[in-house]
RNA sequence: CGCGGGGUAGAGCAGUUGGUAGCUCGUCGGGCUCAUAACCCGGAGGCCGGAGGUUCAAGUCCUCCCCCCGCAACCA
C-alpha cells in the first residue's frame, strides 16, 4: 500500500547566535510529531534549517573578524553548533536546508524573478531614516526620541531604491483563508492577525536591499540583494526541489501538512508566505501552527537579560529524553510556558522515576522474582479486577492519538501516565507478594497480574516513542517485547505481547535526581557560562585627560634587579622584594602579586620601578616604590604580568 | 479608548457547547513492602482579579474597572 506523504517543518533558524531551550523546544515538538507519524505509517518528510542571511549576520562577522560565510559555518557546522544540538536532542529531520546552500541560492533567484515577470514584484523607493556615520536605515517607529537608536544622531529622511512585493494586491484572499478556514492554530492568533496586520491595510512589502551585501543577488539587478521574506520563507520549497535540480520531492510532498513557527513569526507564515504562494500559483501549506514560548520569571528570555536557558547542560545533565520529554509534557503547547529548573527536576522524578520507570522496574522485578522472568501461558483472568485496566489499555491509543492529531503533546502524554498511575494502583489492588505465597493455588492468577503489567508499559512504550525514542525502546527491551508488539498496531490492542515473552531486567531507566545537588550544579553550570560568554580580552580604556610633560618627567623609572623574594607572612597577596636599585643600598618594595608570581621565580630577574613615590607601610612592613605590571583581564579574570627587563640593563639604569 | 494573551487552593497549571471546582507538587494522617525512601488510600486548604448584569443555574455568557505579560510593520 502507498504510504501516506506527510510534510512537515521547523522555522529555520537564524544563526546570529547559538540557539537555547526555545529553539529546542520547536524542533524537539515537530520531531515528536514526525516520530509520531512514521510510527502511524506515513511517509515523513521532516526539515529544519538556517536562514543565514542579512544585515544582523554581516555585522557579528565583521566584529568577529571573519567573513559571513564562515562565522555561520561555525555557529551551525562547528563544535556545539546546531547541528551537533540537534544530533544531541536526537532530532531525526530528514533534511537540513542552509539559505547559503547554491541550490537554494539560485531557485531564490528564480522565484525572484518569476514574481518580477508576472508584475508581484515592482521597483519602487523605500523611504526611511538614514544615520550617515552608522549607514543604516530606520523607520520612524525604530528611532529613540527621533535619533539614530544605534548611536544617538541625527538622522535625516532618504530614499533607496528598492523591490517590492504587491502583498496589498492579496489582501482579501489572505483575510478569508485566516478567517474562513483553520489554516491558522490556534484559533486566538487569527485575531491578532487581522486586527493587526491587514484590517489597517496590508501594505506592499519592501523585499529587497542595497544597504547590505550578504545575501542573495537579484541576479537582473547587480547591488540589490533579495531580502529576508523571499529568501527564508521559500525554504519550505526550495528544500524539496523547487526550481532547483538538488532534490525532486515537491510534487509529492507540497502542499505541507503543517508548518510549526514560534507565535513572533506567525505573522511571517500566515500573511506573507501564503500570499508569495498565491502570486507563484502553488498551493498553500495545509496549516501553520503558532506555539507559544518558554517564558523565564514570566518573562521573555533574551541574551540582553541574560537569562537563556543552554539546552546542553540540561540534556547532559538529565539526559536527551527526560529533557524532550519535560519540554512537551509540562506546557500546552499553543500557549507561552513558565520554564524552570525546579519544574524539569519534578516532571523527571515524579513522572518518569516514580510512575514509569519504577512500574517498570518494580513489575520486571516481580516476573523476575515469582516466574523466573517468564511468564507461564496458563493464567487466570479475573474480569471484575482486570476489567478497568484492560479497558484503558485497549482505548488507550485512540486516545492518544486524538491528542497528537491536535498537537496536543500535553494532553497525549497525559493520556498515557493516566493509565501508568492505573497501573501502579492496580499492583496495590492485586498485592502479587500476597498470591506468590501460595503459587501452587494463586500461579495462573498471579501471572495474568503481571501480564496486565506488562501490557501497560508495551503500549506505553509504544506511544511514548515520538517523545523518549531511546528510553521508550529500553522499557520495550526489558519487558521482553518482539519486533511485532511494538507496532502502531500493536498499540492499539491489548493482548499483543506475547504470553511467555521473557523479561530482561536492566538498570534504572530513570534514577531519581537529587533536586538540592542538581540545582546548585546548575547554578555552578550557569556561572561557568556567564564567564565563557565574557570577552576574550580587555583593557582598559585610555584616558582622556593629558598630563603634561613635566608632571610625567618628575616620575623616576628605574630598572631595577631581584636581589631576593619572600611571601609576606599573613598575607595572601603580598610579596616582598629585596632590590637592587643601583644605589649600592638595597631597596625594599612590597607588591600585591602573590596571586600570579611565586617569589623564587622572580629572583635575579631585571623589572622596572618608579622609586620615588613617598614610602608606604603595609602589613607593618615599609614599601619603597612600586613595581611597574601590565594587566588586563581575560574572561572576566584579572591578568598581571610584571615588566621584565633584558638582563644587559644595568640596576639603577633610568627609564625615559 | 492600538492589538492579543493571562489573572482558578501555598506553588505551577486544567477546566470542552453554562448545571455540584479538578490535576501535579507541597502539607497532614493512614496503608503496603514487589519496586528507584518509591507505590496505594484518605484529610485540610479556593467567595475561580474586582463590581454590576443575563439565567432556575456562571470560573464558563454580557458590560465596566484593576493588575501582569507579549506584540506594535519590514526588526529574520
Amino acid at each position: 500500500m502507498e504510504k501516506k506523504p506527510f510534510y512537515i517543518t521547523t522555522p529555520i533558524y537564524y544563526p546570529s547566535d547559538k540557539l537555547h531551550i526555545g529553539h529546542t523546544y520547536c524542533t524537539v515538538a515537530t520531531d515528536a510529531m514526525a516520530r509520531y507519524k512514521r510510527l502511524t505509517g506515513c511517509e515523513v518528510m521532516f526539515l529544519t534549517g538556517t536562514d543565514e542571511h542579512g544585515q544582523k549576520i554581516e555585522d557579528k562577522a565583521r566584529e568577529a573578524g571573519v567573513t559571513p560565510q564562515r562565522f555561520v559555518d561555525n555557529i551551525v557546522q562547528g563544535e556545539r553548533g546546531i547541528l551537533d544540538l540537534w544530533k544531541l536532542m536526537n532530532i531525526s529531520n530528514d533534511r537540513f536546508i542552509r539559505t547559503t546552500d547554491s541550490y537554494h541560492v539560485s531557485a531564490i533567484q528564480k522565484i525572484f524573478k518569476k514574481m518580477y515577470d508576472n508584475g508581484d514584484i515592482y521597483k519602487g523607493t523605500y523611504k526611511g531614516k538614514y544615520c550617515k556615520p552608522c549607514e543604516s536605515f530606520w523607520t520612524e517607529s525604530q528611532l529613540v526620541d527621533g535619533k539614530c537608536p544605534d548611536c544617538g544622531r541625527e538622522v535625516q529622511d532618504a530614499e533607496e531604491e528598492a523591490y517590492f512585493f504587491r502583498l496589498s494586491k492579496y489582501a482579501d484572499q489572505v483575510r478569508r483563508l485566516l478567517e474562513d478556514t483553520d489554516f491558522l492554530e490556534p484559533r486566538s492568533r487569527v485575531n491578532e492577525m487581522v486586527n493587526n496586520f491587514i484590517k489597517p491595510g496590508l501594505e506592499d512589502l519592501c523585499v529587497s536591499r542595497t544597504s547590505f551585501t550578504w545575501g542573495i543577488p537579484v541576479d537582473f539587478d547587480p547591488g540589490h540583494v533579495v531580502y529576508v521574506w523571499v529568501d527564508a520563507l521559500s525554504n519550505y520549497i526550495t528544500a524539496l526541489g523547487y526550481d532547483n535540480d538538488q532534490y525532486d520531492d515537491y510534487s509529492k510532498f507540497w502542499p505541507a501538512d503543517v508548518h510549526f513557527v514560534g507565535k513572533e513569526i506567525v505573522r511571517f507564515h500566515s500573511i506573507i508566505w501564503p500570499a508569495m504562494l498565491m502570486s507563484l500559483g502553488e498551493p498553500l501549506p495545509k496549516k501553520v501552527f503558532g506555539h507559544g514560548w518558554l517564558l523565564l520569571d514570566g518573562g521573555k528570555m533574551s541574551k540582553s537579560k541574560g537569562n537563556v536557558v543552554d539546552p546542553y547542560i540540561l540534556a547532559e545533565m538529565f539526559g536527551v529524553d527526560a529533557l524532550r520529554f519535560f519540554l512537551l509534557r509540562t506546557f500546552p503547547f499553543g500557549s507561552d510556558g513558565n520554564f524552570s529548573n525546579e519544574a524539569l527536576i519534578q516532571t523527571i522524578n515524579v513522572d518518569l522515576a516514580n510512575d514509569l520507570g519504577n512500574l517498570l522496574s518494580r513489575t520486571v522485578s516481580m516476573v523476575g522474582k515469582y516466574f523466573g522472568g517468564r511468564l507461564p501461558e496458563s493464567q487466570a483472568e479475573d474480569a471484575g479486577k482486570d476489567g478497568e485496566l484492560v479497558e484503558l489499555i485497549s482505548g488507550l491509543r485512540a486516545r492518544y492519538e486524538a491528542q497528537m492529531e491536535q498537537y496536543a503533546f500535553q494532553n497525549a502524554l497525559a493520556e498515557v501516565f493516566k493509565v501508568i498511575g492505573r497501573a501502579n494502583k492496580y499492583i496495590d489492588e492485586n498485592a502479587p507478594w500476597v498470591l506468590a505465597k501460595d503459587m501452587e493455588a494463586n500461579g495462573p492468577r498471579l501471572a495474568r497480574v503481571m501480564y496486565n503489567l506488562l501490557e501497560v508499559l508495551r503500549v506505553s512504550g509504544v506511544l511514548l516513542t515520538p517523545f523518549m525514542p531511546a528510553s521508550a525502546q529500553e522499557v520495550l527491551n526489558q519487558i521482553g517485547a518482539c519486533e511485532d508488539c511494538r507496532t502502531w498496531d500493536s498499540a492499539g490492542v491489548y493482548g499483543a505481547l506475547e504470553k511467555g515473552a521473557a523479561v530482561r531486567r536492566g538498570d534504572n531507566l530513570f534514577p531519581r535526581v537529587d533536586a538540592d545537588k542538581a540545582l546548585a550544579q546548575l547554578e555552578e553550570a550557569a556561572q561557568a557560562a556567564k564567564r565563557a560568554a565574557l570577552p576574550d580580552l580587555e583593557v582598559e580604556p585610555q584616558l582622556e585627560e593629558k598630563v603634561d610633560f613635566d608632571t610625567f618627567c618628575k616620575s623616576d623609572f628605574r630598572a631595577v634587579k631581584v636581589k631576593a623574594c619572600e611571601n609576606v607572612k599573613k598575607s595572601e597577596k603580598l610579596l616582598k622584594f629585596t632590590l637592587d636599585d643601583g644605589t649600592g643600598t638595597d631597596r625594599q618594595i612590597l607588591s600585591g602579586i602573590a596571586k600570579w608570581y611565586k617569589p623564587e621565580e622572580l629572583v635575579g630577574k631585571t623589572l622596572m620601578a618608579i622609586v620615588n613615590l613617598p614610602p608606604r607601610k603595609m602589613m607593618g612592613q615599609e614599601s619603597c616604590g612600586m613595581l611597574i605590571s601590565a594587566v588586563h583581564t581575560e574572561k572576566g579574570e584579572e591578568q598581571l604580568n610584571l615588566l621584565i627587563l633584558d638582563d644587559k640593563i644595568p640596576a639603577g639604569a633610568k627609564m625615559c
